[in-house]
RNA sequence: GGAGGGGUGGCCGAGCGGUCAAUGGCAGCAGACUGUAAAUCUGCCGGGUUUUCCCUACGUUGGUUCAAAUCCAACCCCCUCCA
């Protein structure tokens, strides 16, 4: 399908598009200027990670074309809990944490997004101002009316969980109809007619859009991006310790440059179009290459990307320390660094600097010959080490101790 | 409220008195081969201890037994059907 909107346009040929409610429709409002969408996120963590990039990009593309992103956090919703996709009810947090997961989850928006008051800067919202003080009956009856039982009962959020014989609680049940008020409300106070989301979300989306008709006559829209899997079939972005966070507290721009420089050789092209905004002659360029010189092209979706969530220093610092460790077998200064006083076990530095959970199992890859201090193999469990060395488990792990 | 089924390591899923730290699969880690890729093969994969030892673990708490994930009791939670 061609689009005669710049936004869409980009959207497709760059693979964000997977679902549209009406694609002539939204076409239309987009080929005019300052179209104005959002894209909801909850707060069950301190940072968004990889598999919210593509909805975060999504506000970028749309900021970058014209348009209005909001980001809504999700401060009321959160403490309701999304039942999408999971098997069995979350824990429910408290208040607390909620407004801590959104301070630093705000810290990130501000890399991709620029807010403000101008006609296309982007908005920061939270459910929690009108989901807070809703009351109940009132709210039923406005509302809850609008909702067909038997319809929420076909929806794969719930109806997976149903078929699987998993619990579904009440709370949780009602979490498409909050979401479905939500964009009712996004769309009376800032005039926003366009949800988008992870294809997990098309039928919540497609709620708010009716409940939008319902009471306020307002022709809504929705837009899905698809789920994003590596080349080998995988979920994309789970690493040895989890997720890929966003935030740099949670994961060190190191290790968020170097979850880049390591995607399949398939997924290069993708990722780029998807994660940066490099043009599309460069992609091509990149992409095309074969061989080990791939890697050039893993390296440049790996600056693109950290560049765009980290900054550029950050990206500069982490290509000279692999530069410095995997080329030259050095070490970069970007490199985990611990500090020590004096000689301690290597078992016990293995553990440290985290690149053996165990001793246990520090000792068990000493065994394995997949220990190195400064490049040199070491097999002997009771060998001991002291500051400065670099530490290595296997070819891609490396630590520094410093004298400290 | 009644009847039945079920809760095992990150996940799935065996085991159903000792030989069980618990089969198998997935995921993960390391080694070989490479390009910090993929595929393949090999090893590892609860914790501690210089290792035929100790601790923790099979929903929770007690009990039976020389010995329990396995038997008994109570409780908690989930599912199905009935009321």
């Amino acid at each position: 399908m061609t689009y005669k909107s710049e936004y869409l346009s980009t959207l497709e040929a760059r693979g964000y598009i997977h679902q549209l409610t009406d694609a002539d429709a939204i076409d239309t409002r987009a080929a005019k200027p300052g179209l104005v969408a959002y894209v909801g996120f909850d707060l069950t963590g301190p940072s968004l990670h990889i598999g919210h990039l593509m909805s975060i990009m999504m506000l970028r593309r749309l900021q970058q074309h014209g348009g209005k992103p909001i980001a809504l956090m999700g401060g009321g919703t959160t403490k309701v809990g999304d039942p999408s996709g999971k098997d069995t009810q979350r824990q429910l947090l408290d208040q607390a944490t909620i407004d801590a997961n959104k301070a630093s989850i705000k810290r990130v928006f501000e890399r991709f997004l620029t807010f403000g008051d101008g006609p296309s800067d982007a908005i920061m919202a939270d459910n929690a101002d009108w989901l807070d003080h809703l009351n109940y009956i009132e709210f039923l009856r406005d509302y809850g009316r609008h909702f067909s039982v038997n319809r929420m009962l076909s929806m794969d959020s719930v109806k997976l969980r149903l078929e699987r014989d998993q619990p579904l609680s009440f709370i949780e049940f009602n979490y498409m109809v909050l979401q479905s008020y939500d964009f009712v409300e996004l769309n009376r106070r800032y005039g926003c007619v366009m949800q988008m989301g992870g294809s997990d979300q098309w039928g919540n989306i497609t709620q708010g859009i009716d409940l939008g008709r319902r009471v306020a006559g307002a022709e809504l829209y929705g837009l899905t991006t698809p789920l994003i899997t590596n080349a080998d079939g995988s979920k994309m972005g789970k690493t040895a310790n989890g997720a890929v966070w966003l935030n740099r507290e949670q994961l060190p721009d190191w290790d968020y440059w170097q979850f880049w420089r390591n995607v399949d050789d398939r997924d290069v092209g993708r990722f780029l179009r998807l994660f940066t905004d490099m043009p599309e002659p460069e992609i091509r360029r990149l992409e095309a290459l074969e061989g080990a010189e791939i890697n050039d092209a893993k390296i440049a979706l790996a600056n693109a990307a950290t560049t765009l969530c980290r900054g550029a220093e950050a990206a500069a610092a982490s290509e000279a320390t692999a530069r410095a460790t995997f080329a030259e077998g050095g070490a970069g200064e970007a490199l985990p660094s611990f500090a020590v006083a004096g000689a301690l076990p290597l078992v016990d530095a293995l553990v440290l600097t985290g690149l053996a959970a165990s001793k246990g199992e520090a000792r068990r890859k000493l065994a394995e010959n997949a220990v190195k201090v400064d490049g040199e193999g070491v097999t002997d469990p009771v060998a001991l080490v002291s500051a400065p060395a670099r530490l290595s488990l296997g070819k891609k792990r490396h630590a520094l101790l410093t004298q400290g």
